[in-house]
DNA sequence: GTAATCCTTGACGCCGACGTCAAGGAAAGC
DNA sequence: GCTTTCCTTGACGTCGGCGTCAAGGATTAC
């Protein structure tokens, strides 16, 4: 098998596939044309990546599940090295998850303070002798110094 | 106040403070020497991105803040538009973090079938006529195209 | 005065996992 | 034989948010 036909049946690119070479993951024989050639092997070996890949794992955590396969065992994840990396992953995404869920609390409450906000500031528009209701964007162009900036200056690009 | 004062008293590197500017978020005036010069509204802003860069914002995001600030409003979210980005990363949040916990469920459930494999192999291997318990590293030392490879190319760089 | 520190702009580096383009050889269909 | 498709290597581009270095001018401390 070439590396195109391959990668069609791995649902991935020859890039990449060349790239993962690269990285000492996924070694090829060549042909006597020097195209690689690949095997059912290789095959599984390019499915274990893009699963752990699909979990957010990267390159290099896939390694140890790679070797192990290659070393003859059933699974990617038949070796220690591979659970250790299981392991860490949970653990970091223990951690993310919290650190997410706590970001997520924040900024909802955030979100109520300045709704609440508004809602004040609404309400007392509505009162008479209250003060005058500006509109959002005509406020912003009251002031001139504050009008559009037409200066965004991208680096490195103009 | 100078770009250096201003870094500072914001925790964060003149570096870092032409970067906004070149984004069009930190606009300076400039002394007769050329140098920025600064005041205490733009700490307020450079707080302001401090604040939602924390909370895994983009640049871009942070935007409608500082534009907000810059139009003389109290806070940085006491626009609408600010609110808008507060309900679009709210719900980019509950999608990550849903992912999040559908990837760990998976990692999780992969480990526990891991380990439980290898405790069958173990209990195999302890009973009479059992296999030959085969070291991880040893069996991978047997098959010799399975060795360490040696090759470790990395792109652009050797 | 002079050395140390600050400022300026410009430009390249970094990380990760490739995408994309280029120049040229091999293979496959007709 | 000819065209189209596939393969090869090499090298630059992408995205975000800066870090870091370079060359040179301004300010400040002593």
């Amino acid at each position: 098998m070439r590396i195109g036909e391959l990668a069609e049946r791995a649902g991935t690119t020859p890039r990449t596939l060349r790239y993962y070479e690269s990285r000492g993951l996924l070694p090829a024989r060549r042909g006597s044309n020097g195209y690689r050639a690949y095997d059912e092997s290789d095959l599984r070996l390019v499915e274990q990546i893009k699963v752990l890949q699909d979990f957010g794992f990267g390159l290099e955590e896939t390694r140890p599940f790679v070797e192990c396969l290659r070393a003859g065992h059933p699974e990617g994840d038949s070796c220690p090295a591979s659970l250790a990396v299981y392991r860490r992953k949970l653990d970091e995404l223990d951690a993310l998850i919290g650190e997410l869920e706590s970001v997520r609390a924040k900024v909802r409450g955030q979100l109520e303070r300045a709704e609440e906000a508004r809602a004040r500031l609404a309400a007392e528009a509505e009162l008479p002798g209250g003060p005058e209701p500006l509109c959002e964007l005509a406020e912003a162009a009251l002031s001139a110094d504050a009008a559009v900036p037409a200066h965004v200056t991208y680096e490195n690009k103009g």
